[in-house]
DNA sequence: GTAAAGTCTATACCTAGTATAGAGTCAACA
DNA sequence: TGTTGACTCTATACTAGGTATAGACTTTAC
């Protein structure tokens, strides 16, 4: 299949998959005679595996980190588990900050409920301080 | 006084203050003979509304915009009170997200919690489906 | 034969800074 | 007066994870 079937197939814009190989993130795939990109169901087995790292956050140093794992089968695979493990601290302390963030934003928009003028903007004041 | 002051008193590295500057959000000050910069205290007061914004996650364009509205003391002031809601909004947004990939990895790490070799890495599993 | 759709590479752009090189300025000390 | 060290200047490149273009080439359908 060509790079526009793959696209569609992962879910992938194609620049997404040209930028992903360029990273060496996804092997260089076999070419056609007119130099176009031909890809078969591995190709697309390996980007759906990309793509559900992606969608937990992981780095794409991280993910190079992960197939590199996957391919020593007989090794350990406590780093995975550690990735995933400081990943989710990480998060939660992501969270934890942006539940802050939202405090003092609520905090700020109850300082300025009714419509008033610039110079009288309770919210305006309260950047100032 | 000059930059290294100015970043000290602000907590704004100096790069950070040059970086505002070039970007119009900081007014170009004055210089020396020798071309430095050369800022006072309404420098200062700046630069920490500027900060204040950037501690809630508001955008250069949008601190942008909140600079010009603060220009016009007479119109309303809606536009800021708006500005603050939505990104109230978007941080919620944001939360649920984080919170939702939070569950997805701690789903993950229960798959694998002992010490296996990685051809049988629960972690790995999950994510190759 | 030709038009449209698909693909190719290379390059620039995005955010909000950070890091560096190489040059110039200034103050203090000998 | 010379020089050392601290400070500042501009310009440029880099970060992450893509996205968006331009201009050329290939393939497909009619």
């Amino acid at each position: 299949m060509k790079i526009g079937e793959l696209s569609k197939k992962s879910g992938c814009s194609i620049q997404t998959i040209r930028f992903y190989e360029k990273q060496d993130l996804f092997e260089a795939c076999n070419r056609s005679e007119g130099n176009y990109r031909i890809y078969d169901a591995s190709s697309l087995r390996a980007l759906r595996f990309i793509k559900q790292c992606r969608s937990l956050d992981l780095t794409i140093i991280e993910i190079k980190q992960l197939l590199d794992t996957k391919n020593n089968p007989d090794k350990s695979c406590s780093s995975v588990n550690n990735l995933i493990h400081q990943h989710m601290v990480d998060v939660t302390h992501r969270i934890a900050e942006l539940e802050e963030l939202k405090l003092t934003l609520s905090e700020m928009a109850s300082a300025c409920t009714d419509n008033r003028k610039v110079k009288e903007c309770g919210v305006l004041q309260l950047l100032e301080e």
